[in-house]
Parts: structure tokens; sequence; C-alpha cells
DNA sequence: TTTTGCAATGTTATACTATAACAATCTGGG
DNA sequence: CCCAGATTGTTATAGTATAACATTGCAAAA
């Protein structure tokens, strides 16, 4: 997965990652033994509307049009995802995103734009292994890390002065 | 500043902590031309009174021991003593914590204990370089990050079976 | 097939985190 | 002293998340 294609362009057929990620959603739970049911799915898919973080009270307003629905309703879907690997939290915006890796054990690691929103989800080259030796100099065992980083996306900094 | 002292011993003294705190404090803003109010002073003393990250209301709730007090006072009190960089807001947590480097220009990164809440602020070797240049790939331009690491402290590591 | 027990969802209420808006007060420079 | 801007007080409300308990759905065991 090439680092220099993280950010996705504007043209791109998100449907397709839509459909995709969906699909490794199905896969993973039934190997799993999980159920991934009509309501989970259709929070996965809100989720994935975008390559934005999304707050679960957005996902909450999408449930509402097709229905009722209440904040545990959301909540819990997220959770569940979360736990299956399938969504995880940005802590620093108290929103959510689709796990562009689902299915490959990593440390969550984001480039979020703060002029369009735009999210990429990366692997940066040997920024877990640094992290972790790092931390074992303390003598820390890490567990999970938030790594959220703030600034400008390519398709932003070509549109500046 | 060796990382190996990263994790302060329970039996350290931490009033010592907390005045070096308060005076580098009294200084940064004399330079500055900023006012470190007495409503301000007080809440960095709160927020150095351990070293645990403090919610933002746990902090009123001490104010409110002196007098009356309401959220927007140590909300108010919180985003000063940030962007002066007296203090840091730990985003997985949604709580606060005095910073170990003021004055000192540095990205943030904390390693914090799931077992006892200690935190420790620290700054790992060649970590934010990995990651500045990992996010270049991506033709990305970083502007602030936050890395919190969750894992175990050494003090609780030596207490495990 | 019926039973049964757990998993999932519905529903209501509430806790926790943070900010908006405007009034009152304080502070330092002219 | 007087003023203008900074700081704080006060009330209300927005935004994020969970507790608690009732109900429904689903699948394995009998
Ligand atoms: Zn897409
Ligand atoms: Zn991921
Ligand atoms: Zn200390
Ligand atoms: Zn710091």
């Amino acid at each position: 997965m090439p680092l220099s294609l993280s950010f996705q362009q504007s043209d791109h057929n998100h449907e397709h990652c839509i459909e995709r990620a969906l699909e490794r959603a199905e896969e993973l739970c039934r190997v799993q033994r999980q159920r991934l049911t009509a309501q989970r799915r259709r929070v996965l898919e809100l989720v994935w509307a975008q390559h934005k973080p999304v707050g679960a009270y957005a996902v909450l307003e999408e449930l509402q049009k097709q229905g009722r629905a209440a904040p545990p309703t959301v909540y819990r879907a997220l959770e569940f995802l979360q736990q299956m690997g399938l969504v995880h939290k940005i802590e620093s915006l108290n929103a959510y995103v689709g796990c562009a890796f689902a299915g490959q054990p990593h440390d969550a690691q984001f480039l979020i734009c703060e002029q369009c929103d735009e999210l990429a989800e990366v692997e940066i080259p040997r920024l877990s292994e640094t992290l972790n030796e790092g931390a074992a100099i303390s003598g820390f065992e890490p567990r999970r890390s938030t790594i959220e980083v703030l600034g400008l996306c390519p398709n932003c900094l070509d549109l500046r002065p």
C-alpha cells in the first residue's frame, strides 16, 4: 500500500470503497462468528460515506431518516464495529472513521486535513517500531496508541498560494 | 532529560514539581506579557496536583471548595494555559495535564498507564522526525500531532505476576 | 417442533464534556 | 481620573456518551 496514495482523489470511485469495506466486514464477521446485523451494517455504511470522520450524532440523524433511532443504537453499533476492527474513533475529534486496514493487525495512524477534513489512515514506516522502542526505554509496555496528525493534505496544499 | 526517569517514583517530592511548574509559568507569562491571574494560577496548581490527567470538572469541584465557580471559569483558564504551553489536553481521556517541558518547543507525546493512571510526558528519540518524514511521503504537511500511548508503566509492571 | 437462554435492540432518562451569550468587574495606560 | 480592553461571573444550552430496564430476535438444546 503506497503511502503516496493515502489521500483519495476527489474523483475516485467511492462506491467501490464502500462496497469493499462492507464485503470485508461480512467476511470478518463470518470468520469470527459475529453477527453483522442490518443495523450494524447500516452504521458501517454511514461511517464509510466519506473519507472524513463522522460524529455519532451525524450517523444518528441519518438513521432517523429511515425510522426511529436513539443514541444507544448508534453507540452500540460503533462499539461493536470498533471491537471488530472495522471502525476507529478519532479521539481528537470525537468522531469515527472506517478502518482502511480491516483484518490486518496494525496500529492506527491518521493524517487529518484541517482545511478539508479529509482523513487518511496510514502506516508510516518504522513509526510503530520507533514508538515501541522509545517506550521500552522508559520501561513502559504499550498496548494501544492514539496517533492523530493534524495538518494540510496534498490536495489543499496544491490549492495554496 | 533521561527517558528512564519519565515516570515519577511514588515517593518523590511532588511539592517540588508543583513549585517548579508555577515558577516556570510565572516566568513564561512575564516574558510573553501575559497575565497569570490568581484564577489561572490556581487551575494550573490543581492540574499539577498529580502526575495524572485531571478532568475539567474535577478541577471545577476543587475550585468550588473555595467559593463559587462555573464551568466557563475552568475552561477559560485551561484554554489560556494550553495556549501558553503550560498544559496539554489528553484527547483520549478528555482530561488535562501539566506540561513537563513548558517553554521548550516540542511535540506532545504521552505514556499513560491504564493500571494506575500515572502519565509521563516524554520525548521519544526520533519519533517526531519519523512521523514528519512519513507524513511528507504522503504529501502531507503536519502542524500538530496527538500521540498518546496507553499501556503499563514500570511501577505497575514490577507489581505484576 | 417447542423450549429456552442469550444476544441484540428499543426506550427513557441521565451523566459527562464543553461552549454561547451577555453582564459585571478588573487592570493598566493615557 | 477615565477609558478601552481583558478577565471573570452567570445563566443557559449544545454536544458527547452511557445507565438501566423492557422487549424482541435468533439459534441451539430438548
Ligand atoms: Zn473512497
Ligand atoms: Zn485501521
Ligand atoms: Zn511530581
Ligand atoms: Zn508538553
